[in-house]
DNA sequence: TGTACATCAGTGAACGCGCGTTCACTGATGTAC
DNA sequence: TGTACATCAGTGAACGCGCGTTCACTGATGTAC
């Protein structure tokens, strides 16, 4: 079962300690925000010195750009696996967003939060969020597929009838953010309303302005994540 | 029309170079970020020496207490101008917040981004906070009692009828943040989710999660923002 | 198997820098008689 | 109106600190013969 690791001792060590730096630098990141990281603390944490880090990361930008790359990665892992084990409806993958982002919430800041001071961040960045926008609009084709769809689809029977139309026209035209997704302007509209939706909430709470507000938000992000789910025919729940 | 001020000519010359200081702090948390604010810096912009700021904030954590309470202040004066001038349905506030959102977006960090790193908000944010709250509930008490409303409100029309119930029935339990205000239960669940939609699409826009999609963030907002607005009885924008 | 050499992780000293903040001061502005 | 005094804005030097980063080095680990 273990496979034979063609890397030597030297490299798995080498990534054992890479890997320890990250950790040390998110839990760094996670009690203190974005832009106080600190080469030399993680170092202090370690009980190395802060050259030491040199041997491992060139410097410090080069650190923060793995640590947003892992966390878009995670991501778009957390979202693949969902979608290999079948479970990637709408309401799965809202679920499965909430959890992520909880999980471990400096992961939602280095990808979702505001930006950090001077930094760029890498190419690769884009195309790791181009997977994650696939998934979702594999399931948003699929929604706008299923029956009741039609008629219960939000542009067509949610209040204000005639202000999702234009909406969809103009996402029809720019979809360049689809990239090859065969997905109708429908489910285009679909994906970004539910994924900024999902969002709203999460980066509120995040910030804190629930907090002493007394209600749960979680009760809120699950009524948000249901809005783009098509009606059934039958009763819900039953 | 000009009211003879009381204040003496050092007072006024005082709250000058308050304002002009926070002015100068506001364009570098803009350009950096939030927790990147430096005194010296500041000075240097002004044309002073650093230890001169102390003459107007006792230290760093006064001055960034002031930005935010006036960035809380600025919003909350928005709103209730718009509600004076007799404006303040849903979609006006919802303009509202995108402007005053677009036009210094630096504000919109210190109120609604990633909380900085040590500080702990005034006592003063959670007052004016519920001032805005307050503008909302009185635009969403009304949207409840318009007519069209009860059929076409989105928790009953929305696709997945029985998901925005439970939150009705939820949010009924815990109305805490809604302090004295008498909106019914589905008007506090208008106004969250009309607060968390809006806050969604700007919240991806400003951190740049729709540059190089092609659409254009204004008609997604716009879309979300008609959503809780009920249904005219004859054709929309007719 | 043993020796000679190369690789490379980690150290400690040092660099220049900008930070928040204090302190004793100067000099201009305002106030009281 | 003029003088004496108090107030207070702003300065310059200094503090200790932590930062990112470089450099020459030591010593352990791995490689080649």
């Amino acid at each position: 079962m273990a496979e034979t690791d063609p890397r030597t001792p030297r490299e798995r060590y080498r990534a054992q300690v890479r890997d320890e730096i990250k950790k040390h630098a998110r839990s760094q990141i996670g009690t203190a925000g974005a832009s106080a990281l600190s080469l030399n603390a993680i170092a202090k944490q370690m009980g190395m010195s802060g050259p030491a880090l040199y041997r491992y990361f060139a410097n410090r930008d080069e650190l923060i750009t793995a640590l947003v790359s892992d966390a878009y990665r995670s991501l778009a892992d957390a979202f693949r696996d969902r979608a290999a084990a079948g479970a990637a409806d709408l309401p799965g993958l809202a679920e499965e967003l909430r959890r992520w982002t909880l999980e471990d919430p400096q992961r939602y800041f280095l990808v979702y939060g505001t930006p950090v001071p001077g930094y760029r961040a890498p190419d690769e960045t884009v195309r790791i969020a181009s997977e994650i926008m696939d998934v979702l609009l594999d399931a948003c084709a699929a929604a706008e597929a299923a029956p009741g769809a039609a008629e219960a689809a939000p542009g067509a029977a949610e209040a204000a009838p005639g202000a999702a139309e234009p909406l969809e026209a103009h996402l029809a035209e720019h979809r360049a953010w689809a990239g090859e997704h065969p997905a109708p302007a429908p489910a285009l509209r679909r994906a970004l309303v539910f994924w900024t939706r999902l969002h709203g909430v999460l980066s509120l709470e995040l910030a804190g302005h629930f907090t002493g507000m007394g209600f749960d938000p979680a009760r809120l992000y699950a009524a948000e994540a249901a809005t783009q789910q098509p009606t059934w025919r039958g009763t819900p729940d039953a």
